[in-house]
DNA sequence: TATATTTATGCAATCGTTTTCGTAAACAAC
DNA sequence: GTTGTTTACGAAAACGATTGCATAAATATA
């Protein structure tokens, strides 16, 4: 049978839809008597409001779009875990896509969801991406956006990030407290604003202990496994490193399956390995892996709190409150230390 | 600004909004003039059409909904890539949902998803779940299903799930000929339809190489770490089993990590361990860990491609071909074992 | 030239809800 | 008993896109 609607209830009870909507509802201007009257009703022919109609309507559907490169990946998903839990408990839905790090998807995603109407919009960016204009073309008041993690370097945007500076900048503290001066550092490619400041948090470390910085250390690596495999190969053979920090959760796997590999071909010393990394199992592993952890269910939970919130505000807007545009925010989580292997 | 319309550019065009709406649409019946000015406009103000108000016109949203326990676990969101893999080249966009094991968030987020008027929805059920009544009770045509991993043991649903005696009686066998009999077999709560499949699979496996069924070796589970390490701690200190299998990717982790406490302390010899996995470092795990792995991505995949499949066949029964009513369906796919240890 | 047929477009209803604006009926105030 | 006020509800117009039906204009046929 199709769907009961309003209107059905109206006419089964003899009354005006508006009526039967205001019942549902629960408007004050309707009697008790007839409320109840809908609801049984209602009730007994399981009548489901239809969200459809109801945000073509209300010109909000409650919906958020998340966009992450990847799903299957412990950093994203837990994040994606912190959203869906914020939105959950404020009456929202949540859409999430993958964009596989590429950017045409990125973009089609991103048309998509605003052709759906989604009140907001959650996104960490594709690896390919280098510019924001397919997201910023949409007018904030049609979509409000809020980025996290791999975040545009634009000054006027809301984003949720990691403290990567004092991450790498800790965990190269670390090193250099257990006697280790030769520190090997794989990161993102070069010009992608959160490397310079992993760069910077590294290079600050070794500046403060007095440690001169050695270009030759550092290995740029994409997203393709190889890179970090040959880049791990490199250092080995050429630069003996005493530790090895890593700063991305793909990358991380992907360089310390090839140490793994030279440790055991002998090629290498046992030495302290670090990385940004989420797996639950990082001391599991053998040699245990020490890890710079992301708050990564918080990083969900707080931008979807601050997207909400926004929202929100935006709805108040309307009340004739005189309006003050809220400045961009940008929040920086704390990453912490967690130590599986002693030297 | 708000949003441009159809009936927006009509006016400016001069023109009425069903020829816009046709002309966008690449209707035959449009003059190709027509169809062109009208493009460039719309390219123009750049018209982004209103899902919202196309799904209520058409009474489809070329939406899913996905439900699964949780999102953070490799198999889960190895299956959700699949699923949204799949549903991105068919053109239909996928809404996730977490249970985190409840029933009465199950039943909640089945509804909203259905008040939002998806097309079909693919479910993994909850842990507390035991009957489906909050799920089929809406209608056939209102709302398609096709259960995956997690299924109703209902014989009239759709459903993908993996092979799990098969998997169980590999695992077992590969035990058994590398010299094992004591085999502990950890698994979920006994009523459970999967744990009966498994149970079978692994007393298969020991009659047919003259083994003795134990019952002291079978342990239950429940979602809980605590369970596990249990578990493990009391078939360690009372039964030194020659080998594990645990059946589920948690259960395998928090298992393990027990084991290798154990292992460490000396409590146990070092034996194989075998875990419904898909985790993506079982091989740098010390002891590695042999894992049945599921094919996730696939299953996600094959339970879209069965929905949207079903989905489409609906709409063509309105064309008025007489109507087959098709079976329901239950595919099985194949686990494969993964073998890291050696003994 | 009158009629039939295409071709290209407009009109208006529809999808299911919500909400603004009325307005009868009931009640209160004087 | 006339004039306000509530109270409780109905009528109708949105929201934006689609589509069946009607029709004017252009073309073809007789």
């Amino acid at each position: 049978m199709a769907d009961v609607t309003i209107k059905d209830i109206a006419t089964a009870l003899g009354m005006a839809a508006s009526t039967v909507s205001r019942a549902l509802r629960g408007s004050y201007e309707i009697n008790e008597k007839t409320r109840a009257r809908v609801e049984e009703y209602a009730q007994k022919v399981n009548y489901r409001r239809n969200t459809v109609a109801q945000s073509l309507r209300e010109k909000r559907t409650r919906a958020l779009g998340v966009v992450v490169p990847e799903i299957s990946n412990n950093f994203f998903s837990e994040v994606i875990n912190g959203i869906e839990d914020e939105a959950f408990t404020r009456g929202y839905q949540v859409m999430i896509f993958q964009t596989h790090e590429s950017f045409e998807r990125e973009k089609q995603t991103v048309q998509q969801l605003y052709e759906r109407r989604v009140d907001g919009l959650l996104i960490s960016l594709s690896g390919q991406t280098t510019d924001i204009e397919h997201i910023s073309r949409y007018k904030k008041d049609d979509l409000s956006v809020i980025y996290f993690d791999r975040v545009p370097e634009d000054e006027n945007v809301d984003k949720v990030v990691v403290d990567s500076f004092e991450g790498v900048y800790q965990a190269a503290t670390w090193m250099i407290q257990n006697g280790k001066r030769k520190i090997a550092l794989l990161t993102s490619p070069p010009d992608i604003y959160i490397t310079k400041k992993r760069l910077a948090g590294y290079a600050k470390a070794l500046e403060d202990n007095g440690i001169d910085y050695d270009e030759k250390l550092i290995k740029y690596c994409g997203f393709e496994p190889w890179e970090a495999h040959d880049a791990i190969k490199d250092l080995v053979k050429n630069h003996q490193p005493e530790g090895f920090i890593t700063c991305a959760d793909r990358l991380t796997i992907d360089s310390y399956e090839e140490f793994k590999k030279q440790l055991t071909a002998g090629n290498t010393p046992l030495v302290p390995f670090f990385g940004f990394t989420n797996i639950n199992v990082a001391h599991l592993l053998d040699p245990p892996i020490n890890a710079i952890v992301q708050p990564a269910y918080e990083m969900g939970s707080r931008a979807a709190k601050l997207l909400i919130d926004k929202l929100e505000y935006n709805d108040r807007k309307h009340l004739g409150n005189r309006r003050t545009v809220p400045l961009p925010v940008e929040e920086k989580l704390k990453t912490h230390l967690v130590i599986n292997f002693t030297t």
